[in-house]
DNA sequence: AAGTACTGTCATTGC
DNA sequence: AGGCAATGACAGTAC
């Protein structure tokens, strides 16, 4: 039996505590100082006789050192530790820890009521597999916490002998055998419930009428197959009784004393629940004045939708062949036989636990079932472990499904083994498969390092490879620039060679004056050189480093440094701006390369300059090219021209316009393949920063899953019938009704439920 | 010698 | 309609 004042204690410390973490605001000063003194009497005054033993939990096995189960004042000495550690270790929780209360309270067709509250006291730590990624606060605080507890027994010389099953906090992270737990547990219980053992073995014949019956006490809405007590006033089976009834009854059956297992004080408790909130359910007794309170102004369902929402999302995936795997017991599993429970014990009925009335969130308690359906009814159920293990794998811990296979107890009291089963299934491997991982890994690792220069090129690199485009750093965009500057300088020399081939024999330069070009005798293109340099009578020395494509007859860029420049790309640099271009200065020409150089630039003329010189044009290429239509048309009617010359004048303007729209078309077609370039990598850093904040979402997400599954565990685990003995979680589960109360039903009835939640969203989409 | 890159040129298209 | 930019295709050249 379980004390109802611990479980008060214990319940409203934890729920607030849950509330805090979900970002919910509850004043339990409120519920302390004004609304309930009796309640915030028996949460604050620890004395011992409000505390019990509790054999079936917690306490017994805290580093190898047992408690001795009388230990009353230890008991309530490690709740009241265990909880304020908790509490202070609440700043460090990265993740929220979820907390979740249950109360207990079911009535006996006899009339004899046993109420228990159980209450999750321990705030559940993730496995060491997620130690890594909430960081080392959490371990330290587990550690210290624990370790304290141990201290504290030794300095207490409370050293028990392991004999009991109570749950542990590391039992439940760690998963320690059910077999140690069940084995103390048994002991106990063992000559006490013969009766009820054989009716255990019943179990599988019980579970059809057990559920028939407890569905005959529950109300399911139709509607939304949310089930609640039936509400049947002064009915002999009803389930839920006011507070007060069921105190009173408890009072009666468990005599206060030191053994008792119910050495709360029952009126203060009866006290502290409100007198409007005493008929039939106990939808308003116990929680509800907690959680509807005036103090609670923030929105209570939005919070618990968010949680839910994230939960959801586990649900989604369910893997209901791996709930069976959970809970299926292997056959004769003394385990799973000591969970059964008579047909006609009073915990067929409906068991209504504590209402954790939060409010409108109702309809988000039904992830909790919907799972049900994919359990197995039979009892033989071999509970699995549901903490999820210590692999940092995502795939791994992101272990259950749905709700109600997350929180279904692995173990009756609440133990959790690691290494007895299977991993939950992961609902959210579906959205990290390996593939994914290892992009992910790939991409965390070179984003994360992307940041660095050095790394950022590496990754930049790997990109390339990837998109076949070559990202080399050249071609950045700051780079483009540079080539450009280059290319520029280049135009000399790609025309050179262009021109080169009809200017062998010239070892001067022709660069043509304007206004001297005139006077051409020659037939070949060669002597029109020899002789147009005597014609034009051009400036050597300034030719030499001046000449310039017909293109850009303006532009004279005349930069020597441009030399050794294997290409022009001056696509798009306007004439005007390369005609500004600053001639080198005359000193700094070697005379001893004037020869050389001559001969360069000769070489670089275009094969139009050399026929406009052949054809001896009368102006330059550049006027013909780059003057405007009127201008250009003005500047041709003041020569009395040849029809071959004025043809050659048009194909070297059209030829050389065309030459700097290939240009320029080149150049737009190389800055859009570098800017394609460049969005590709944006894309591919943004895509990697997409991943790795997926990642720690879902990291989140799994921790969270991991402390409400772990609550429901404890809480699932915590519950006993009247017999003290736990509840199978093969035929049990937790379910949060409609209204906001949470309920325990059968099985069967989970998964009737469990169908209507999953044919819902499928009608929606119709 | 073959492959590649760059460049010029032509033809075409569309504005 | 003419001029022109843009562009694909081709060829020449250099490496």
């Amino acid at each position: 039996m379980l004390s109802l004042k611990k479980y008060l204690t214990e319940g409203l410390l934890q729920f607030t505590i849950l509330l805090s973490l979900i970002g919910v605001r509850v004043d339990v000063d409120t519920y302390l100082t004004s609304q309930l003194p009796p309640l915030r009497e028996i949460i604050l005054g620890p004395s011992s006789a409000y505390t019990q033993t509790q054999f079936h939990n917690l306490r017994n096995t805290l580093d190898g050192y047992g408690i001795h189960p009388k230990s009353i004042d230890l008991d309530n000495y490690f709740t009241a530790r265990r909880l304020l550690s908790q509490v202070r270790a609440l700043d460090r929780f990265q993740v929220p820890t979820t907390e979740v209360n249950a109360w207990l309270v079911h009535r006996d067709p006899e009339g004899s009521v046993s109420g228990s509250q159980p209450s999750s006291g321990l705030t559940l730590e993730s496995s060491s597999g997620l130690q890594d990624v909430t960081g080392p606060d959490n371990g330290v605080r587990e550690s210290e916490t624990e370790q304290g507890f141990s201290e504290d027994l030794e300095d207490l010389g409370a050293v028990a002998p392991p004999v009991s099953g109570d749950l542990t906090k590391e039992d439940i992270d760690l998963g320690a055998g059910r077999e140690i737990f069940d084995y103390s547990h048994r002991q106990k219980e063992q000559d006490v419930d013969k009766d009820v053992r054989d009716g255990a073995e019943q179990e599988d014949t019980w579970s059809g009428e057990g559920a028939e019956a407890l569905a005959r006490n529950l109300l399911v809405d139709g509607e939304t197959g949310e089930s609640f007590p039936a509400q049947v006033p002064g009915g002999e089976d009803q389930t839920a009784l006011s507070l007060e009834e069921c105190l009173r009854l408890l009072e009666a059956t468990c005599p206060f004393g030191e053994n008792a297992e119910f050495p709360a004080d029952i009126s203060s408790i009866t006290e502290a629940v409100p007198s409007e909130s005493e008929p039939p359910g106990l939808q308003n007794n116990l929680l509800s004045p907690l959680l509807t309170g005036t103090e609670s102004p923030f929105d209570l369902e939005q919070q618990w939708q968010d949680l839910m929402s994230i939960m959801e999302m586990q649900a989604m995936e369910v893997n209901t062949s791996t709930s069976e795997i959970l809970y299926s017991a292997p056959p004769g599993d003394p385990l799973s036989t000591n969970y059964s429970l008579a047909p006609n014990t009073p915990i067929n009925q409906n068991v209504s636990l504590h209402q954790a009335s939060l409010g409108g969130c109702s309809q988000d308690f039904s992830l909790f079932s919907p799972e049900a359906e994919s359990l197995p009814v039979a009892g033989s159920s071999t509970l699995l472990p549901l903490v999820p293990s210590n692999s940092t794998s995502l795939n791994s811990t992101f272990g259950s499904t749905n709700l109600a296979g997350l929180f279904f107890p692995p173990q009756l009291n609440g133990t959790a083994n690691d290494t007895a089963g299977p991993e939950l299934p992961d609902p959210l491997g579906g959205l990290l498969d390996e593939a994914m991982l290892d992009e992910i890994s790939l991409m965390d690792l070179a984003i994360e390092e992307g940041f660095n220069p050095v790394q950022a090129s590496q990754l930049e690199e790997e990109f390339d490879s990837d998109s076949g485009l070559s990202l080399d750093s050249s071609h950045s965009p700051s780079s483009l620039s540079g080539s450009e500057g280059s290319s520029s300088s280049s135009s000399s020399s790609s025309s050179s060679s262009s021109s080169s081939s009809s200017s062998a024999s010239s070892s001067a330069s022709s660069s043509f004056s304007e206004e001297g070009a005139v006077g051409y005798s020659s037939d070949s293109e060669t002597l029109d050189l020899e002789e147009a340099e005597g014609a034009v009578g051009y400036q050597p020395e300034y030719s030499k480093f001046c000449r310039m494509s017909y293109q850009d007859p303006s532009q004279l860029s005349c930069l020597p440094y441009l030399e050794h420049v294997g290409h022009n790309h001056t696509y798009n640099m306007a004439p005007s701006a390369l005609d500004s271009a600053d001639l080198p200065p005359p000193g700094a020409l070697k005379k001893g390369s004037k020869e050389k150089q001559a001969d360069f630039l000769d070489k670089q003329m275009s094969r139009d300059e050399h026929r406009a010189r052949a054809m001896k044009i009368p102006f330059t290429n550049d006027k013909i090219i780059n003057l405007p239509v009127e201008e250009f048309n003005e500047l041709l009617s003041k020569y009395q021209l040849s029809e071959a010359q004025l043809s050659l004048i048009r194909d070297i303007r059209r030829r050389g316009k065309n030459k700097m729209a290939a240009q320029n078309c080149r150049k737009r077609k190389l800055d859009t393949i570098l800017n394609l370039e460049r969005d590709v990598e944006d894309l591919q850093r943004d895509k990697a920063r997409l991943l790795r904040e997926k990642v720690e979402f879902l990291r989140s997400l799994r921790q969270m899953k991991q402390k409400v599954q772990s609550l429901y565990q404890e809480v699932f685990g915590r519950l006993r019938d009247e017999n003290g003995r736990p509840y199978s979680p093969s035929q049990y589960a937790l379910q949060y009704a409609g209204d906001g109360s949470v309920l325990l039903i059968p099985r069967t009835l989970a998964d009737q439920q469990a169908r209507r939640q999953e044919r819902k969203p499928k009608d929606r989409r119709k």
